[in-house]
DNA sequence: GCCGTTTTCGGCCCGACTGTTTTCAGTCG
């Protein structure tokens, strides 16, 4: 998959471009081109192949032959001499907030700086302050910035954000002026990781928002504060930015915050195309506002039907919703259950019985126990005898709770050679077997997958679990050829999962399309390793609806009885 | 660098806040 490489040096060259004071829409081609790639849920040498490259919007003629010479030759030339241009730590600098590309430009011209180190040792001495247009303060932002970014709070992962939003959210709504409020920006979109926390608020008295807001005590730091927008940092250290805005404007407000930045683009081009103009406080005919209050009615007001936030990424759902075809996106009540939870019996924390109470609790019609195998000893592994005991304790309850199914599983592991960790004669008598990977990472790619493609063609193995290994801020995803096991798990109808868990969410949403355009079913899960976190749901379900996936496409959405087909 | 139901040239989304300025450039989202 070169799609992601690509990106990035389309991004890189934006960002050098940029320094270099060339065409802003020349740059912004580039970083177009770069989100596009990035979305697009195929191999782009299979648009080679096919001689579809120039069929992606905002790909011309140039780019599709820079595309061609970085799968071809695995680098660019263009991007090369660039290079010798700009020094390539400058490139950090601009992730310094605050620093844009004039900025930086200018650092490296007047003062020789070349990265943050630098940067960093020249505000100390002073010497920022010498430039045009700073002054002491702009200094003093400078080194903030860099604490940030020293820090490496770049993105968190979406529960934690959702946690700090609500507490804000929680502390905002009881101030008796605030009318509306809604967490917005990649949040309410569910995003996997998230950056900062933006926030919207409808208030005829916005300075009183902004002084609780700004005065709160988990407020560490205030980085910007106008009579309608502030942005603070948390002890935590995350930011955290509100706007207050009339509740006239809110439904226009809501859509301008949440984006996405280029769901936005693409909606304004398509409100001039009408004669209209669409801002961040309505939709407007000449001077005059025609629709602003919600959302609804403004999609409405341009002839569209509503796109819900998880869609909202010019992935081509604006296309969509002018046909009038957009999905039907899988809901989280269409989760009949939970096929992957762990319990006591492996590194569980939970009881099978807790987590049985849970799932009732949930509404579930049926709850998976899928400990880990034998071999997997630092996580409790189950041995033959142990599988026994545990199967009658799961005899037991199943007997005493007649509400629910409770499904005897495992996940088994998937060795270095791709074999099982238990043989066929105790995987038939699973209800469900899930198939997974959790050691040899840096095996090669095509190693990876051949691992991955032998337990699919395992007859009973019914799921693969987090296909690519990934845990954020702890470990990169590995590589594998998601295409081929596409193919393999289509013909051996071997479901994929998509991971609940907030710091795995694997697979992702781009991944969650291409399974659906193969055909290829998902199992929305948990992993749950104690009965509480059969909670983060939520999190899975959106990252399936964020990949456009249909209640059709999940197999967990299925009553039992044809749960129990689609397993056998 | 891309793109075309005004167009193959001349556009390309739009507004708030900061820090420096006396009217605005730069940055951010």
């Amino acid at each position: 998959m070169k799609n992601h490489q690509i990106a990035q040096i389309f991004r890189q060259i934006a960002n050098i471009l940029e320094i270099k004071g060339e065409n802003p829409f020349r740059v912004r081609a580039y970083e177009r081109a770069a989100q596009k790639i990035e979305s697009i849920a195929e191999d782009i040498e299979i648009f080679i192949k096919e001689d579809r490259v120039k069929g992606i919007p905002g790909i011309g003629k140039d780019l599709e032959e820079k595309i061609r010479e970085i799968v071809f030759k695995g680098r660019l030339q263009f991007l090369e001499d660039l290079k010798k241009d700009i020094p390539e730590g400058l490139l950090d600098i601009l992730k310094i907030p605050g620093i844009g590309p004039k900025t930086a430009k200018l650092l490296y011209e007047k003062l020789g700086i070349r990265d943050i180190v630098m940067l960093e040792r020249m505000a100390h001495a002073g010497r920022v302050r010498e430039l045009p247009g700073m002054k002491e303060k702009t200094e003093e932002n400078i080194l903030h910035g860099i604490e940030i970014v020293k820090r490496g709070q770049d993105r968190m992962d979406i529960k934690t954000a959702m946690d700090v939003a609500d507490l804000f959210l929680a502390k905002l709504k009881r101030i008796k002026d605030v009318k509306r409020i809604d967490p917005v920006g990649s949040l309410r979109r569910m995003k996997d990781t998230v950056r900062d926390i933006d926030i919207l608020v409808s208030s005829e008295k916005p300075k009183k928002v902004m002084d609780v807001f700004t005065t709160l005590p988990d407020v560490k730091d205030i980085s910007a504060k106008g009579p309608t927008k502030s942005s603070v940092i948390t002890k935590d250290n995350i930011q955290v930015d509100v706007r207050v805005i009339k509740d006239s404007s809110y439904g226009a407000a809501l859509m301008y915050f949440t984006g996405s930045k280029e769901h936005n683009i693409r909606l304004r081009k398509e409100a001039i195309k009408k004669g209209l103009k669409l801002n961040e406080y309505g939709l407007f005919k000449k001077d005059r506002a025609i629709a602003g209050k919600t959302e609804k009615e403004i999609y409405r007001a341009m002839g569209l039907p509503y796109i819900v936030p998880e869609l909202r990424e010019d992935r081509g759902e604006v296309d969509l919703a002018l046909e009038g075809h957009l999905p039907k996106l899988v809901e989280r009540s269409d989760i009949k259950g939970d096929l992957h939870v762990h319990s006591v019996w492996s590194d569980g924390g939970s009881s099978i019985e807790d987590v049985v109470l849970k799932a009732l609790g949930l509404g579930y019609e049926y709850i998976a126990i899928t400990d880990h195998s034998q071999g997997l000893k630092i996580a409790g592994g189950l041995d033959k005898e142990k599988l026994m005991q545990k199967r009658k304790e799961m005899e037991r309850l199943g007997k005493k709770y007649k509400d629910i199914k409770i499904l005897y599983g495992t996940e088994v592991d998937i060795d270095s050679e791709g074999n099982l960790d238990y043989s066929d004669t105790i995987l038939k008598d699973m209800d469900i077997v899930i198939g997974a990977i959790h050691s040899g990472f840096k095996q090669s790619k095509e190693k990876l997958t051949r691992r991955i493609v032998k337990a699919c063609q395992n007859r009973h193995v019914d799921i693969i679990a987090h296909l690519t290994g990934r845990l954020w801020g702890a470990r990169e995803p590995y590589e594998v050829d998601l295409e081929e096991i596409l193919k393999v798990s289509r013909e051996t109808s071997t479901a994929l999962e998509i991971n609940s868990f907030p710091q795995r969410l694997d697979l992702n949403d781009i991944g969650c399309r291409m399974a659906k355009d193969f055909g290829v079913k998902l199992s929305i899960n948990t992993d749950a390793h104690i009965a509480e976190q059969l909670d983060t749901m939520k999190f899975g379900v959106a990252c399936a609806r964020r990949g456009w996936l249909e209640k059709k496409d999940v197999i967990n959405t299925l009553p039992f009885n044809k749960l129990k087909t689609a397993l056998s």
